[in-house]
RNA sequence: GUCCCCGUCGUCUAGCCCGGCCUAGGACACCGCCCUUUCACGGCGAUAACACGGGUUCAAAUCCCGUCGGGGACGCCA
C-alpha cells in the first residue's frame, strides 16, 4: 500500500466512469489505464460505470464503442453498472439533500437566458430570487406542477472553505462563495452528472476518484454534495491533461478520429505498446526506463509518481501517431516471439486481401518483424511474397545503382537464372552461389544483388535476399527473373 | 471576467519536497558516422531546455515574491 488514504487498510474501490456520447478517445483509455493501474498495484477493485444520465447525447453505438476500446486494451475490471439504472438511488439522494435544507428548487425556466451583467463581473452564482424562496411558496409552486431545477444553496458570506488533498495536485482550496448554485435536479427530474457521480461514488463506497484534471474545480461542488449525504469524501487524484499540439484538451470534436482509441488499434498497435505510451504521458517511473511490460509497470505505479503538467499528444495533419508510440509499438513488435506477431498479423494480411495461410504469415514473419513499426505496415512491407503477379517493373531500379547499365543488369538476370535452376534454395547455398556469381561476373556483391532483389521483390528496399528467395522459392523467383529481364529488353 | 492548475531540450520526461554531486541526465524525432547485398535493426556521435525579473543564500533548475505565458472550470454536458 503506497497511498495512505482515509480508508488505509481496506482494500481500495476505484472507478473509471465513461459517458456514452462518442468513441472511446485516447484521455478516457488513459484515465482508465492509471485506474486499472491503481487498482491492480494496490490489490484493489476496479468499478466501470457508464456514467450515461444525459438522454440527449447517449447513444447504444457508443456505449459498443467504448467496450469495444477497453476489450482492446484487454484490462479486465471487476464490477459493472449504469448510472440510469441507478436513477432511483439519485432522486432519494437529492431529496435527502433538500430535506436538510441545502437545496433548493429553482424555478427559472430550463436554457432561461444567463447572459446579464455576470459576464463582465467574476462567474455566475445564482439566478435571483430562486434561492431565496420561502419553503411555503416552494411548495405551493412545487405542488401546482410549475417545472423546477433543484439547486445546491451553497455557503455564502461564511468565508467558509473548501478543502481537500489531492493525490496528485497537494492541497486544494477554495471559498465557498466562488462556488455557483450547481443544478442537482434538472427540471425533468433526472439528476445532474455532479449528483449521479457522488451519489454513486458514496453508494459504491469508492475510495479513489482517479480522473483527469479538468474535474479539479469541480471537486470543491462534489465535497459539498458528500457533505450533504453525510459521507466522508473519497480521496481524489487528478490526473494531467492530454493535449493537442496547440495545448488545448484533446477533444473528439475538435481533434477527430485521431484522439479514437480504435484508430490506434486499426493502425496496428498493440494494446500493450499502446498502454506502454499512454501511462508515460503523466506518470513515469522515475528512473530511465520507458520500455515496459504491463507487469513492469504495474509493479512501478504510483500515485506519487504522477505529474501534474499537462502532456502534449504529439500528432499533425499527415501523422496521426506521436512518434514515440510509434517507436514504442516497434520495440513491443520486436519483443514478440515470431509466432506470436505471426498471429498478431494475420488479420492485417486478410484484411489487405491476401491470400494468406498461417504457415505462409509465419515464415515471412521474421523477415518483416525489424522493418514495420505498425502491425498495418505489414501488407505493403511483404506484398511480393503474397502477390501472384507483381506490379511491372521499372526498368530504371534494377539497373544496379553504382556505375551500371541495362546491359549489365541484364547479364546479372541471366547469369542468376542460370546458376539459380540448379542451386538449393536454402540460406546458405544461396549466399555462396550468387556471391560466387557476382565474382565470376566482375561485380560486388551488392551490385550484383540489386538487378535479382528488384526482379524478385519488385522494388529496391527489401528484406534480405537470401532468405527472401527461400520464402519465395525457386519457381516463383526464376518467373520474376525471367520476367524482368524481358522488361529490360522490350524497353531497348 | 472570476476562480483553480501548470511552466526543464521540438515532444515525453529525470532532477525540485530534503539548495551544492547539474559545466542539467534519459528517451523519441532530426542530422552525421559505423555496421551492411538494399531497407531495417544495432552501435557511436552531434544539435537542443531550467519562461522572465527580483529577492534569500557562500551557493538556486531546486526556497520566496512578482511578471508573463499556457491550460482548465465557471451548463438543468459529462
Amino acid at each position: 500500500m503506497t497511498d495512505s488514504a482515509p480508508s488505509s487498510g481496506k482494500s481500495p474501490r476505484v472507478r473509471f466512469a465513461p459517458s456514452p456520447t462518442g468513441f472511446l478517445h485516447v484521455g478516457s483509455a488513459r484515465t482508465f489505464i492509471f485506474n486499472w493501474l491503481y487498482a491492480r498495484h494496490n490489490g484493489g477493485t476496479l468499478v466501470l460505470r457508464l456514467d450515461d444520465t444525459d438522454v440527449e447525447r447517449n447513444t447504444d453505438a457508443s456505449v459498443q464503442s467504448i467496450f469495444e476500446g477497453l476489450r482492446w486494451l484487454g484490462l479486465s475490471w471487476d464490477e459493472e453498472y449504469k448510472q440510469s439504472e441507478r436513477l432511483a438511488l439519485h432522486r432519494r439522494q437529492a431529496e435527502a439533500i433538500f430535506a436538510k435544507g441545502l437545496a433548493y428548487r429553482d424555478f427559472t425556466p430550463a436554457h432561461a437566458d444567463p447572459g446579464e451583467q455576470s459576464s463582465s463581473q467574476g462567474a455566475w452564482l445564482f439566478n435571483p430570487g430562486m434561492r431565496e424562496l420561502t419553503r411555503e411558496d416552494s411548495d405551493r409552486r412545487a405542488t401546482s406542477g410549475e417545472p423546477f431545477a433543484l439547486r445546491y444553496r451553497v455557503p455564502r458570506g461564511e468565508d467558509r472553505v473548501l478543502r481537500f488533498v489531492d493525490a496528485v495536485y497537494g492541497e486544494q482550496s477554495k471559498l465557498a462563495d466562488e462556488v455557483e448554485d450547481f443544478a442537482l435536479l434538472r427540471s425533468d427530474g433526472n439528476p445532474t452528472y455532479h449528483l449521479a457521480s457522488c451519489a454513486d461514488d458514496a453508494d459504491l463506497r469508492i475510495t479513489h476518484i482517479i480522473r483527469g484534471q479538468d474535474h479539479l474545480t469541480n471537486t470543491f461542488k462534489h465535497l459539498l454534495i458528500f457533505e450533504g449525504l453525510s459521507t466522508p469524501p473519497p480521496q481524489f487524484a487528478h490526473l494531467p491533461l492530454l493535449v493537442a499540439p496547440d495545448g488545448a484538451k484533446l477533444s473528439k470534436r475538435r481533434h477527430g478520429p485521431v484522439v479514437s482509441v480504435t484508430t490506434y488499434r486499426d493502425a496496428g498497435f498493440l494494446p500493450q505498446a499502446f498502454i506502454n505510451f499512454l501511462c508515460l504521458l503523466g506518470w513515469s517511473p522515475k528512473d530511465d526506463r520507458e520500455f515496459m511490460s504491463l507487469d513492469e509497470i504495474r509493479e512501478a505505479f504510483t500515485l506519487e509518481n504522477v505529474n501534474r503538467s499537462n502532456a502534449v499528444v504529439n500528432f499533425t495533419e499527415e501523422d496521426p501517431f506521436d512518434p514515440k508510440a510509434v517507436w514504442l509499438n516497434a520495440e513491443h513488435i520486436r519483443a514478440l516471439s515470431v509466432e506470436e506477431l505471426s498471429r498478431q498479423l494475420a488479420p492485417f494480411f486478410a484484411q489487405a486481401g491476401f491470400e494468406a495461410t498461417p504457415e505462409k504469415i509465419l515464415a515471412v514473419t521474421p523477415l518483416i518483424r525489424e522493418r514495420i513499426k505498425l502491425l498495418g505496415e505489414a501488407p505493403a512491407a511483404a506484398d511480393f511474397f503474397f502477390l501472384p503477379q507483381l506490379a511491372p517493373y521499372d526498368p530504371a531500379e534494377l539497373i544496379p545503382s553504382k556505375g551500371g547499365d541495362a546491359a549489365m543488369a541484364l547479364r546479372v538476370l541471366q547469369y542468376a537464372q542460370e546458376v539459380l535452376a540448379t542451386t538449393n534454395f536454402d540460406h546458405d547455398s544461396l549466399d555462396q552461389a550468387l556471391r560466387a556469381a557476382a565474382a565470376h561476373l566482375g561485380l560486388k556483391a551488392g551490385q550484383a544483388f540489386q538487378p535479382i532483389r528488384v526482379a524478385v521483390c519488385g522494388r529496391k528496399n527489401a528484406p534480405p535476399l537470401f532468405e527472401t528467395m527461400t520464402v519465395l522459392g525457386r519457381e516463383l523467383c526464376l518467373a520474376r527473373i525471367r520476367q524482368a529481364m524481358e522488361s529490360l529488353q522490350t524497353r531497348e
